[in-house]
DNA sequence: CGGAGAGTTGAGAAACCTCAAAGCAGGTGG
DNA sequence: CCACCTGCTTTGAGGTTTCTCAACTCTCCG
């Protein structure tokens, strides 16, 4: 993923990284986003299949995604592995692993990617003396919760089309809110993958997207979507 | 639901409320339990079907289960209602507020039941004093998402059998968390519930518990139930 | 005792999955 | 630079699971 071309959101970030994620900006003043800054120093990169962390591993740090692209996966007991989510720039990753203090699942880049590193302890600290920190820490956690509430009533109550349209106009919005265009974009993700997340087998979200297509509503070329019906495409979603 | 009989996670909470999750102990002094005590003070009693909150109304306080049992639901804009999770004694409900300032699902009383309420700004203050409390809160906000994660993967790659099999064993290991039997309890939730819970359709729910009772898994008596093979029951679960 | 909501059961339909085969794209090594 | 190989994607046909619609029964209250 290259840097947007023109982000309001994005400028108000602070320097080093996103650690806030978008559409939640934190009211720090020049000295506090200094602090900020200091705590969010450590930076790495990552090729395309590396893993961020696995399962298991010990809790030291979130992660604030600068640019590429991840998923993460639980693993079954049985084996069976399933994606939880995608994540964007701006986004942060490794809040599941607080609870345990190891984490709970994998993190894998789908893209080269540079990830920020956040101690989670110097957080922590940093938060009892920002308080405006410390609620934006708790709105992030928060949101993620409310995230996952959606997934689960796509996953509960939706039917295969309805599903893969709530997928494609939530990655349609992200990248708008980086500054890409909603109507074009590249999944980074095989349908496997896709499938994974949103409950389908592989060759269900084939089919389906090219039932979109042939109706029109987007044009796909492998892993180039194209939304040619955006009004369409949202119907799916909200009505019945 | 009456009082555990006895339950040595229990005994180790906060004496006006069960603050802290069962299994996630804190560690504070006398001094600061007085203080967290001081917060929790004020308690509410909600006849069965009372409504705790509702979707849209502002978030003022996070509220911690005292006795009783409640069920949260989200809201399709279609219409569409899904229950997000069924919550029992000692478990804090109201954390997908945070982000938005307001609250996000509906949350019922399944049965007559008393909470206690947490106001967020001084629960906040008062984890900015002290650390433990802090990264406790912290750590329920993770296990909630992790527990969400569960649910997906259920939603996402379990059949009929293996999401009821794995919902039973779930409310079993609660209810013994807390003293009762974990072979023999009440459900306080109708099929329709538990469907929607599921990502299932009611009849399929009845269907599934008939055919459990038919192969000596269990027996079930309207919403009494009484698991007879408890090893079977978690060989769906885990295995294929 | 009656009514309303909850639960059970059956039959047929719909959605999705499984298995299989073939086409395509991108990377690698000759 | 091309050919090949591997992994990803598409499409088809048939099987399973779950849903839908419907009728009936049960249980709990008033």
């Amino acid at each position: 993923m290259q840097s947007p071309v023109n982000n309001p959101s994005v400028r108000i970030a602070c320097s080093s990284c996103n650690l806030r994620e978008l559409c939640l900006p934190v009211d720090l003043d020049g000295h506090e986003m200094q602090q900020l800054d200091a705590l969010t120093s450590l930076k790495r990169t990552f090729r395309r299949g590396e893993y961020l962390y696995r399962s298991g591993e010990a809790f030291r740090a979130l992660y604030a995604i600068r640019t590429g692209f991840f998923k993460t996966q639980a693993l079954h007991e049985d084996g069976r592995e399933q994606v939880t989510g995608f994540q964007m720039p701006g986004e942060i990753i490794g809040l599941d692993a607080i609870c345990s203090d190891a984490h709970s699942c994998d993190a894998v880049a789908l893209e080269d990617s540079e990830i920020c590193e956040i101690p989670f302890d110097r957080l922590e600290e940093l938060s009892r003396e920002l308080p405006n920190l410390q609620r934006h820490l708790h709105k992030i956690m928060s949101r993620e919760i409310v995230r996952d509430h959606g997934i689960m009533m796509l996953l509960g109550s939706m039917r295969a089309e309805e599903r893969l349209a709530a997928f494609l106009l939530n990655l349609s919005q992200r990248f708008s809110a980086r500054g890409y265009s909603p109507n074009a974009f590249h999944l980074r993700m095989t349908r496997q993958e896709i499938g994974s997340y949103l409950g389908l087998k592989l060759e269900t979200v084939s089919r389906t997207l090219s039932s979109f297509q042939e109706h029109g509503l987007l044009s796909v070329r492998v892993r180039e979507v194209e939304i040619m019906d955006m009004l369409r495409l949202r119907s799916f979603v909200v009505g019945a």
